[in-house]
DNA sequence: TGACAAAGCACGAACGTTCGTGCTTATTCA
DNA sequence: TGAATAAGCACGAACGTTCGTGCTTTGTCA
């Protein structure tokens, strides 16, 4: 590792947790250079466009969730035991184990909705990537006999993820000190369903 | 009405449909100024600060969701049929009815999360209240017979809530097709619960 | 005429970005 | 091996623009 990767890892580290807290449009140039104690020139050089920078900030974010989230769920076995790890790895990584100001996705994600660019498109396969695992991960599941054979994988998919934006708003916005009881429940109904849907009408 | 809170309204109908975009820190007087054919300072006269300018506009957001979500709902009959308004009602709000760039107030949970201030305690009791109101609507469902009675109408106000959030995102980050489709099966399970909870482990 | 609304103008600060200049490492070659 | 050369890295200064925010002046109606 050279000098240059190395300071470029050490300010997308410090990138990462201001954008937990300020927002990726709240991450701005001069603040970074305070916090990390480099010069503006010095740091943009490493970038060379604020847009450029919003992306590497993503990308290091993934590695963060990678690491925090995904690996550490995969050592679970296959079936519902990992997508539990999934979802008690993702509230860690939501209250702190991960940045400073929580998940940086979500934020993004209604920041940069209406943004067109690089950033956006980063931010789009990224979650779509988080959603197919999902998917996936459901998919093993009921192949392994956990789920049911009907399960709707990219629906269950789809409801895992939204848990965990509420959980977010009445975490973060809320301060709601039964965030997490709320979303273990709604967490618990949804596994109850894929497990066997309901009969009755 | 005079001529100052008649241009007043203007303006801050304006700065709702840029704050849905743009978010509210995204909301600059400058751009504001243009896009209302004012000056700067002659716009800036009705504020004071720029903090006092988000409030406003989330205030002005707040008059708007009322008029086009919970009002039209609240002719729905009470019970399970209010409550089905209110969602029906929530996704026009979401998709365009509303504002240009969407709900205001799902960005701004993200935005404020971590920023302290008024513009930040103001969205808190305003998400309180929508809250507030979900449970007591369910209430009114379990009063009426259609929920049974022993429905936990916080917690299903909560997930109800979570169902706005993933649709927000699926619909205007990720452009899914199947968004409303994804959010009203999800609606519909809630529902199913809250008529008789499932029996099964 | 007097009160209020809006514009005009200017401010200091922060924004993203560019430029030129040194300092530190690698690389090359006698 | 040691000097010469190149590459990489970070810096300070300044660019033009936009930010939020004040003052002062003009316009517009009762």
């Amino acid at each position: 590792m050279t000098k240059g990767t190395d300071t470029r890892t050490t300010i997308l580290d410090e990138a990462a947790n201001l954008a937990s807290i300020n927002g990726l449009n709240g991450l701005t140039i001069g603040t970074l250079a305070a916090h990390t104690g480099m010069s503006k020139s010095g740091l943009f050089r490493h970038f060379g466009s604020k847009e450029d920078l919003q992306v590497a900030t993503l990308r290091a974010g993934v590695d963060r969730f990678t690491e925090t989230v995904i690996r550490p769920a995969l050592k679970a076995p296959r079936g519902q035991a990992r997508v539990r790890a999934l979802f008690d790895r993702w509230l860690e990584w939501g209250t702190g184990h991960g940045l400073a100001g929580g998940c940086i996705f979500i934020p993004a994600s209604f920041e940069l909705d209406d943004q067109p660019g690089t950033a956006r498109d980063y931010l789009v396969t990224t979650q779509q990537d988080w959603l197919d695992l999902l998917a996936t991960t459901a998919r093993k599941a009921v192949e392994a006999g956990d789920f049911r054979p009907d399960l709707d994988t990219a629906q269950f998919a789809y409801e895992f993820n939204t848990i965990l934006l509420g959980f977010n708003q009445a975490y973060r916005l809320m301060r709601d000190p039964k965030a997490a009881e709320r979303a273990l429940l709604q967490y618990e109904r949804l596994i109850k369903d894929a497990i066997h849907a309901d009969q009755l009408a």
